[in-house]
DNA sequence: TGTTAGCACTCATACATGTAGAGTGCTAAA
DNA sequence: TTTAGCACTCTACATGTATGAGTGCTAACA
């Protein structure tokens, strides 16, 4: 039983109306501000009708509507019209995120509070998942004697680096050889295939004792790996204490108890980025967001590009009652303004990758 | 007119009392809880004087009494004993943050994460103040052509590097005769020195084209330069709103929204830190603290060392009613083991400052 | 002079009651 | 199918009252 013109008509009203006031939507209310050219009786049996089948929720008796997290749904996915964002805004976000050129840390760390800034909600933006990627060098640099600092590079220009101890007795000469030894071992192979064991084998052509190398080769390993790991930044979580949804003490703590453990976070954005099905954004909606606390939000993620394959996620998390289409061509642009900068800070080096 | 031992004793025990309830305590409460020999009347006038001397305050006419900022302050300074942290504490507190050596950055989250975790409160760490501490290397690492690691070491050890962008057309041997012109003629100069006219005149001995160094001098300059900016680490923020000064939407809002800017915290903290007078722990208690959406808060702050003279700050914030003494014994303790972690890395390395 | 018992007073809280207003659901008629 | 009208429900708010907590004051006592 899909639902008729004028059940969407009055659904997408009252979505739309709920959204900027939060309060329970009335018939009467409906009809004075949208012209449907029937009487507020002919809307309420409409009304009644839409909360049947799931759509609507009566939080009293003598209460408005408001959507539930079906009427939500429906309204994402086939009711609501996306703009493209007007230019003020567009070069505004152009110009916080591009103002001076920056790798990819800072550009992230942009993004996310340009995109809180911008929505009034909170945002995030997650590193990219680098498994995939391989390594195309490793240098070590002596800081001094014991203080090695390992520099890696990535597949698609990404560079991270770790300060590691290793033992005094190390000379710089040595510490070269065995860079060069793991580089040229592990070269071309992705960050998921490098093992503890492969590191050492790869050392072993430095030609150097194993008593030396062993102390060396765990914290070379761990460097790469860490290369890997999921980095999250949020901003603008203060804006979320201002909705009303979570003037409620209890709701507020629930939040950011779960806000506060950003790897919880950082895991289910990569989660549900990863298993990114088709379109270029993906939204979940109140209980469809598994983790506790975030059940009166929504969620709503996309993905960028480092290079061809590999990708991290930017997202905004709000109220349900968000303004999903103005958040989705904020998201969009910011994921295109990423892009175009990454693929600017890759165009020089003429593929890497 | 100074406070004689009974009003001592009494308010002592009513700041003590409330910093357990967060209730007004009533004069009744007070003797049945503590034994001191007198009837409640009698406090009842011991509390009316308090309250006229500035120490107390009473939220209305018939409820209990609470301290005011002037009777925390006294509390803090000549009431309240500091115990030593018990064994079990210390230990959980040494295992976290020493459960592998780390460089400062990672010592410094890890020591953040623990004083929230361990006080119940919230907890920063400022990065040191760099400015005083000298060059001592300065090297870049070519990447690509175009993109070059800047890789700055200052002394008492501290390493920090940033990505920076170059013209496509120089090559590595030219990135490494700037590098070491720069090196050599800013090697032991501070921070607070070295601008952009000395880092000019100091690639001069590269020998190459104006043209070309132009081109690189300012990402040098800023990356060297970006290595004093203050970075603060937070944690624990959503513990706040467990407590009932903040239940209050209101108050929340206003102190999250200052949290947000962590630029205003580290500027603050920076401050306050850095007038150090004497003591090995500086407080602020409301009023005191010139942040807006901080009234309500208290502020206790100590100082790390990093080498001999350049330090940084870590804090705890709670509400005025945080438990002072322990937080003290937490906090002296978790400085001295980022002292003596930071000792430790330093050790290895006879003397570079 | 310091201490205390006793009592009047104040104020917050909780609860009951009444009322107005908002909004619905239902019914009967168009 | 639509609509006017009305009864019904629930909330919010105001009002009044009882209750309890806690103080301030006073007069008596040691």
């Amino acid at each position: 039983m899909p639902l008729d013109f004028r059940k969407k008509q009055i659904l997408q009203a009252i979505v739309d109306d709920y959204i900027e006031s939060a309060e329970p939507i009335a018939s009467k209310s409906l009809v004075s501000k949208h012209d449907f050219h029937v009487s507020s009786a002919t809307v309420r049996n409409e009304m009644a009708d839409l909360e049947l089948m799931g759509y609507l929720e009566q939080p009293h008796t003598s209460a408005g509507r408001i959507p539930s997290d079906k009427g939500y749904r429906e309204y994402v996915d086939s009711l609501m019209h996306v703009e493209e964002l007007s230019n003020e805004e567009a070069q505004e976000i152009s110009q916080r995120m591009t103002d001076s050129v920056e790798e990819l840390t800072g550009l992230l760390r942009k993004a996310s509070s340009a995109l809180a800034e911008q929505t009034g909600y909170m945002s995030l933006a997650l590193s990219p998942r680098l498994h995939k990627s391989y390594l195309t060098q490793l240098k070590m640099m002596m800081i001094e004697p014991g203080k090695v600092l390992v520099v890696v590079v990535l597949s698609a220009g990404v560079v991270k680096d770790r300060l590691v101890r290793i033992p005094d007795f190390l000379n710089a000469d040595q510490v070269f050889q065995i860079s060069r030894a793991i580089e040229s071992g592990l070269c071309g192979k992705s960050l998921e295939e490098i093992t503890l064991v492969t590191v050492t084998t790869a050392a072993r052509d430095a030609h150097l004792p194993d008593s030396l190398l062993n102390q060396i080769l765990y914290e070379a390993y761990t460097a790469i790996k860490q290369a890997d790991n999921l980095e999250i930044y949020m901003d603008g979580t203060n804006h979320m204490l201002s909705f009303p949804e979570f003037h409620d003490n209890n709701r507020a703590r629930g939040l950011f108890d779960t806000l506060s453990k950003d790897g919880i976070i950082a895991g289910y954005v990569n989660e549900v980025g990863e298993s990114s099905t088709t379109p270029s954004y993906m939204i979940r909606i109140g209980q469809e967001i598994q983790l506790v606390g975030l059940h009166d939000c929504s969620f709503i993620t996309t993905t960028y590009n480092v290079g061809d394959k590999i990708a991290g996620n930017i997202g905004v998390i709000g109220p349900k009652r968000m303004d999903y289409s103005k958040v989705i061509s904020q998201i969009s642009f910011v994921r295109t303004t990423i892009n175009d900068q990454l693929k600017k800070l890759k165009e020089a080096n003429g593929g890497t990758e």
